[in-house]
DNA sequence: GACTAATATTCGGTAAAAGTAATTAAAAAT
DNA sequence: ATTTTTAATTACTTTTACCGAATATTAGTC
């Protein structure tokens, strides 16, 4: 049985290497992600190594091992599910779900999640758009396109948020935002690609950092 | 905030007073209901006293302050809410909701609580037939007539266990009762209580014991 | 190839949580 | 009034997670 805090680094190690492509994970990285100390981070990586769900030699790159990924998804797709259950069946917003799920997603039960994921009819995706890992791991490919790819005069629709903090949602929310909504760049300012974005009628500028963490197909 | 431990010795202290009476809570019962040592309870008491949650002296009786009882009371009312919830919207079956409500019972969210209480339609008893507590911590009467109370040729309906182990509430289910059905005490040993019952047309003898723990109405 | 910056690791230690064995205090029995 | 039994407490151990400081390694630059 892993703890609360083991599950949160293998979660941790997946995320990043998931977000940033191929890229090499390193003990810095893992540790500002995870709030902690390069030196506590290292410790629980040799810890996770003894337990045979992470791989890796000293000064090297750090890998989960099978045993380690399928661990990894399965804490992913039980905070994913419980996102949407608390969205769908409970009414909470996008932007409130998240601290609930991160305690949702150490309950041990696989009956309970078979049944959660039955009762909202095997979803594919979660509230911000990331994608749920089915019963056998297997995750549907995430959208790659943020709204920084789209040139002036072209609409896309928003589906997926790469940043799940309240205050960045909140923020979303309020410019008109939400999964599926349309977008149309009306302009883009050279100097620091602040955006010029209309959304139902209504004209909001966006900065670079906001727009590239707003995916739209 | 209290730790998962420290929300199952308050919930232990609370359930102890409420099954024995007004009886007196001695550091041995509790440690003996929670599985560990006299020494162990005591420890864990002493950081409750200085937290203000429960009022003790040295070898002197323990009792929960205010405080204490209403944390108490909304630790059980989180875990009956959840209960009825993998019970209901789930399909959990009776025997199979306590271990894993044992688990959501410590999930820290009022929001989550209050929406999943309307989600079940403000029940006020959970599957094993125990009252819920509403939102300000008022309890429902529970039943005090047990099956050992019937006398012979009487009937009576069960309306909750007192005893919610699952080795118990499987072997409830196969004599064929559930909440509600319909109980017709056919006979009784006088020597050991033995008693001699019907239900759904079918007769079944039950000890002593296992009388004591079904309640009726 | 030597210097340096960035990154990783080890060591020693702290703090909190939860537990037990052995002892001591109190109560009950003779 | 002494012994026996029961209950409560003290003192110590283990586990988990963390950090600061010192050290080691790697990679990039001149």
């Amino acid at each position: 049985m892993l703890s609360y805090t083991e599950e949160n680094y293998l979660k941790s190690l997946l995320k990043i290497s998931s977000d940033n492509e191929i890229q090499t994970v390193g003990t810095n990285e893992l540790a500002a992600r995870l709030s902690v100390k390069p030196a506590t981070a290292n410790n629980m990586l040799k810890k996770l190594k003894q337990k045979k769900l992470v791989d890796y030699e000293k000064y090297g790159k750090i890998n989960l091992t099978p045993q380690g990924k399928k661990k990894a998804i399965d804490v992913i797709r039980k905070h994913r599910l419980w996102e949407t259950f608390l969205h769908q069946t409970l009414e909470f917003t996008w932007d409130e779900v998240h601290e609930v799920a991160e305690q949702l997603e150490h309950i041990q039960s696989q009956k309970l999640i078979d049944k959660l994921d039955k009762l909202l009819n095997y979803p594919e995706f979660d509230p911000h758009g990331d994608p749920i890992p089915n019963k056998n791991g297997e995750i549907k490919l995430p959208f790659k396109k943020t709204l920084t790819d789209i040139t002036v005069g072209n609409r896309c629709k928003m589906v997926a948020v790469k940043d799940n903090s309240s205050v960045f949602l909140q923020y979303v929310a309020k410019v008109g935002l939400g999964i599926n909504t349309e977008i149309l760049v009306v302009s883009k300012q050279e100097y620091d690609a602040t955006t010029l974005i209309e959304v139902d009628g209504v004209r909001s500028s966006v900065s670079q950092k906001f727009a590239e963490n707003i995916l739209v197909l």
